[in-house]
DNA sequence: AGGCAGAACGAAAATGAATTTCGGATTTCA
DNA sequence: TGAAATCCGAAATTCATTTTCGTTCTGCCT
């Protein structure tokens, strides 16, 4: 039985990295390929190592050595890798590309979302995930702090998910509130904020209040930044901002993501508790609306 | 030169459902294959075709012959598209895996996120969002309607978006005032209205007093719903609700995506006010903030 | 039953793609 | 300038993939 071609566990967006030459480690001839393939991925992905080598103006084992040096263990495997990067992380390099069409900006957007999301996932850190879960399901009470739009919409989310769950928890979204809700926290409390650039520093301040007070505090917000370093638990989703002014990030598809795991996680927690809520809002809406099943739990 | 190796242009979920016994097409041996695939994509899509073939206990023409009945054009275009399947779509098929430790949550909310995005994006109508913008680029006010958490997001979401681009734009969540609004709103006026159900039988009747008034509507729910049906444009998002009560769903992905995509085409329809209003949010901040050129515009 | 059509499948041959080897050319650095 | 290292392609080799073809099985009609 021959050993099955191993694979090296490479993530699409480190093979794209690579391409872009990572640190001028290609050779010219390498260079060229690298452009080649970048220029139309579809086409490396499904030309052979002789038509890629014929169109590139090199040999097939400079094909071959070429793979290599990207990190793959041959040209079958390159390629294997190749398709799994079209689709995410296509436009991961091209330093913002100029969309107009409706077509093109759908596009764009749609796959920096899907590359956020993957992003996040890749660098998640569960231990703290499940540090944070712990936190909330023995909680008395939850705050959720988050202001400035798109950190108010995840405050605000995990307001609507956990509530849903049997969690007491409040979401708040200005600055104010914040402080007077720090310094009214009884023990018992748990107190969540999201930021996303982590340089929110009335935030911080809170978490600072907090933890002199004991209340512990979980952290949404890029690592190494004011409120991370302020916070007990971090959930660190760290991405490169775009920087087409007239976009949203898509960070915001990291961070919900994030808040859905971790409320899915909460609900886990304690699932008879979850359940029994859940099923209670169910029936309400049923009664209130047409009595269609189909009505899922808020529109 | 060789003519390059022509690529049955398809999908990755089409893949995964032809693999999954299109009607009953498959012999004994291919269904066996199929099983082998669908039971380690990982392993399918690095191992050479005697590997499989040994595995499943086939001979190699037979594996070949599968591929070429699950409409790919041979063994390593198989390969490629079974590479972009299995980032997106993988679970697809699995009905409704158990999952219960982190990681598994982790990795099944990412990739129905991604799963949501991508089938939104494959069948967004373009055109719908095009008459959208239009609409939303000329009028003198918009109204953001939606309600009952996950729709409520969706509004809010949009003000925060287009009071950005110098669009007069208000949200508000709840039906009393959503038919208060119907009510007074002036020619000039566009209401987007967003219902994850369509069945949000408030928001349609709202939509219908509107349509008698002659007042444009924009709908952002399931096509063929009371929603849709009473909006001049719909922008149709169709996707199959999960059924882990535990969970939000991932149609909120889908929904923010499209949202991005019509939020943006209005920046470009007319982008010099866009900029000039953005810019002018941007120093405020910089301003209140601490001169972190750094900082996003809305945290 | 008998026999025929057609599909399914594997063995073996044929094809051709990918890799290795090896030697020549170029660059680099002392 | 010389030596070592690197780069690269031609040719050979290896091995995967495909095609061909014959056998077997199944289903259907007479």
């Amino acid at each position: 039985m021959t050993a099955i071609t191993e694979t090296t566990a490479q993530t699409p967006t480190e093979l794209i990295a690579a391409l872009s030459d990572e640190e001028g480690r290609l050779s010219a001839l390498e260079k060229r390929l690298a452009e080649l393939v970048l220029s139309d991925m579809t086409y490396a992905t499904n030309a052979s190592i002789t038509e890629i080598a014929a169109k590139a103006g090199v040999s097939p084992p400079t094909v071959t050595r070429f793979c290599r040096r990207l990190g793959c263990s041959s040209f079958s495997d390159f390629k294997v890798q190749l398709a799994r990067s079209t689709y995410v992380g296509l436009r991961y390099l091209k330093p913002e590309s100029v969309t107009s069409t409706a077509a093109e900006v759908a596009e764009d957007i749609v796959t920096k979302a899907q590359n956020a999301l993957f992003e996040m996932h890749r660098n998640l850190d569960l231990d703290a995930v499940e540090r944070a879960v712990a936190l909330i399901a023995k909680a008395e009470m939850v705050h959720a702090f988050g202001s400035g739009g798109n950190s108010a919409m995840i405050a605000n989310e995990l307001q609507n998910r956990l509530f849903r769950l049997g969690i007491r928890i409040s979401a708040s979204n200005d600055h104010g509130m914040h402080l007077m809700l720090s310094a009214a926290a009884e023990p018992g409390t748990v107190v969540f904020g999201s930021s996303f650039t982590g340089r929110n520093h009335e935030l911080a301040r809170c978490f600072g209040l907090l933890r002199a007070r004991g209340i512990p505090t979980i952290a949404l917000t890029q690592s190494g930044t004011p409120v991370a370093e302020a916070a007990d638990v971090v959930i660190a989703v760290d991405l490169p901002e775009g920087r087409n002014i007239f976009r949203a990030t898509s960070t915001r598809f990291a961070f919900l993501a994030a808040l859905d795991i971790l409320a899915n996680l909460v609900a886990y927690a304690d699932k008879p508790r979850s359940a029994r809520v859940l099923r209670g809002i169910k029936e309400q809406l049923i009664r209130h609306r047409d009595g269609d099943d189909r009505q899922v739990l808020g529109d």
